[in-house]
DNA sequence: GCACTTTGTTCGGTAGGCGAACAAAGTGTG
DNA sequence: CACACTTTGTTCGCCTACCGAACAAAGTGC
């Protein structure tokens, strides 16, 4: 206890000085869509007279626009300035490990055009950058004037991603890319930034702005796919751990002498609700069940997909084992909300479609499993937003960046 | 997703604009130790006429002053200025379930004086309040001029506290104290601010600022007594969750189909680790075990401390108690690193001074079931405070207070 | 001894934000 | 409708915080 390493962050200069008040009053606009100077000063808590200010240099760049005038309070009718919502729009590129997506969107999240197509990414990397700007350049064209009003790429790929130095990936999960994005080529073709983001990250990004974790300040997004990753939102940030690992909850055991997983440990969730699993657990009721031959899925090459589409169409043997999964997920969220308590659980991923044949069964275990605060403030839910979250975040990455930054983005300088 | 509500906190006003520079001149004054104008000026990126007006005004404070020169860097030598730790004193209090503790620090966490006793504290809200006026008390009288000196108090209590009510105690926990801390009394006699906070989280910030948590932005204390309790520690700051309930990691389940637990859930972290779990076990071992009658336990009022106590006298039974408790431990461990990657696992609590004994077997157990990346980073080691944790913690929370927003400390005004 | 550095202070300048004052445009009331 | 009162938005002078340039003081190194 004598000399002590300091404990505080060294110099917190930049962030504790407080962004310009012209950032602050973008986004309050943003935040606001209409609002009036006074209004704008009040929420800033600056004087109208800076707030006026402010204003007519945010008239310049386009981005606010008068509109009108709002309803008296008693006095004078305040002017209301609007946020151009449509002044710029955004390229969100969702790359699965197996497909591509692409959305263009406005600077409010909304999907003005959207393109998808199967690719096999994990294998060809070259392929896939081509046909994000085949796709990307689609989406351009459907909207006028789109590709002169371009702010920035968004990008969210299947594998940890390292905020300090985001364009490199992991090579361990896909190993064909090098460990090299190759993004600089797409921001030089586009000519404007490009940012990446991992999927679950970015799936809980796009709740927390337009779905079902708006105004939560901490939720986890947990994406059902082939695999199972979570996004961890901690005060509206995304939270990434000490080594950009955080959300492996696929690999949170579950059972501690359950069967051995790929990863060394044992019973993870992956091994009861992950793709390979359900397929797994289907092809045995196949066989036990004695009604097994009547089902939807008899004779088929079982897939994720087709048991989550046979079970959407009542089938029972695959409701069973989606039931069966999702007890599974529902003894890890009991965990999870008893370590983390959140203000929500978001299901997202295909999984997600099946709504409350996945959430009943999964609330019922939880219930069982959780203490009473915990359970009470926690709601778990289904993404709002459906397959095309992960893209709409990407953008979201996008959009974020430049309301809290916007000196950064060449085009919102207007 | 036609009119979507806002998505980020409405008035970000006071925390994005900044804290004032005279208040991030002293924190970086306190955390460099020592240090001159210049390399203060370049700290916080501000011109050297600012920083020396700045320190003009810190001096008058007398929490910083002149300590003659520095070694010259091929120029004029520096004057250094020092932060003056002992220009003010902290009491930090202890309330654990069944004693209280007292610690005198100073600005840099040094224990001055110490006071302990034993007491019902959950039972007798008015005596504790009284016991710890006597031992705050003695604690001052310890250390001259102290009584004058005192800037404020910090109280650690062993139940969830609501940051934005922090008097107000969890009626369920702590069911005699009618959910009211009635603290105000304190603050009345002593005449300076009280600050709450829970006592798993006030470890974590005392291993954050002086322990095994020095650097490490996010990482896990665990509480390791008669209950289990987790603190969270995102990003330098505690992690609350949306009901201050987080941290809940005694009551994660490591074995669905485990023994019921008195939370509802089956199979929980306590029900293997806990106080009483160690207690039924070693009885169970010495009714079991031929060699049960010649352990140290043999004949005894098996009590958690006495568990402890014989495993560090290398009984072997004890200690085989204790293996497991760690094995079980690992279990839950590895799925929180696969979870959250934190930086660092911190043990603190009475088992704690097991150390390698407990260590050994729960590394053995993590290696086993945790991903590469996750457990490469991240480390697991027990607190380097000791018993005195806690306290120092709650001392740490009137510092770091006052380091942030001196201004609401009346003593700090000079 | 000399060229060059670094530190700390002084001093004038500047920009960002504030308050006071005012005009414009409302509401409510007798 | 006249009147008092409110609210909005702009203008303008002022003040504070911070900066840069200049300078003296006190070093180093060849």
């Amino acid at each position: 206890m004598e000399l002590q390493t300091p404990p505080q962050p060294p110099a917190p200069a930049q962030e504790a000085r407080g962004r310009p008040l012209s950032h602050l009053a973008l986004e309050t606009i943003w935040y606001s869509q209409r609002i009036s100077r006074a209004d704008l000063s009040r929420r800033l808590e600056v004087s109208r007279s800076t707030a006026s200010e402010l204003v007519s240099d945010l008239l310049a760049t386009k981005l606010v626009a008068e509109v009108g005038d709002g309803p008296s309070r008693g006095g004078r009718r305040p002017i209301l300035l609007e946020f151009q919502d449509d002044e710029h729009v955004i390229l969100g590129v969702d790359m699965g490990a197996t497909h591509v997506a692409v959305a263009l969107t406005n600077l409010r999240g909304r999907v003005l055009s959207w393109r998808e197509e199967a690719h096999p990414v994990r294998a060809d990397p070259d392929g896939t950058r081509a046909l994000i700007a085949r796709l990307g350049d689609a989406c351009l064209a459907d909207v006028p004037g789109a590709s002169t009003a371009l702010l920035g790429i968004g990008v969210a790929v299947p594998a940890p991603v390292d905020h300090r130095d985001p364009k490199r990936l992991s090579p361990t999960v896909l190993p064909a890319w090098e460990g090299r994005s190759g993004f600089d080529s797409l921001e030089a073709r586009y000519g404007v930034p490009l940012l990446v983001d991992n999927d679950a990250n970015l799936g809980a990004v796009a709740e927390r702005w337009w779905g079902a974790g708006r105004g939560i300040e901490h939720f986890t997004y947990i994406k059902l796919a082939t695999g199972i990753g979570a996004g961890l939102m901690v005060g509206g940030e995304v939270y990434r751990g000490a080594t950009n690992a955080a959300g492996e909850i696929g690999h949170v055991s579950i059972d501690p002498k359950g069967e051995p997983c790929v990863c060394g440990n044992r019973g993870c969730l992956v091994t009861f609700v992950g793709g390979e699993a359900l397929v797994r657990r289907a092809r045995a009721a196949l066989v036990e069940d004695p009604e097994g031959p009547r089902s939807l899925l008899a004779g088929c090459a079982i897939t994720p997909g087709l048991i989550e589409e046979a079970a959407m169409d009542r089938d029972p043997l695959a409701m069973r084992v989606v039931r069966d999964a999702a007890h599974h997920l529902g003894v890890a969220i009991a965990g999870l909300l008893n370590l983390l308590n959140p203000g929500a659980v978001i299901l997202g991923g295909s999984m997600a479609r099946l709504g409350d044949d996945l959430l009943i069964p999964l609330r019922e275990t939880v219930v069982r499993r959780t203490l009473v605060s915990s359970v009470a403030a926690s709601e778990i839910r289904v993404s709002e937003l459906g397959p095309r979250g992960i893209a709409i975040g990407a953008s979201t990455l996008v959009l974020a960046a430049a309301l809290e930054r916007p000196s950064l983005f060449p085009a919102m300088r207007g």
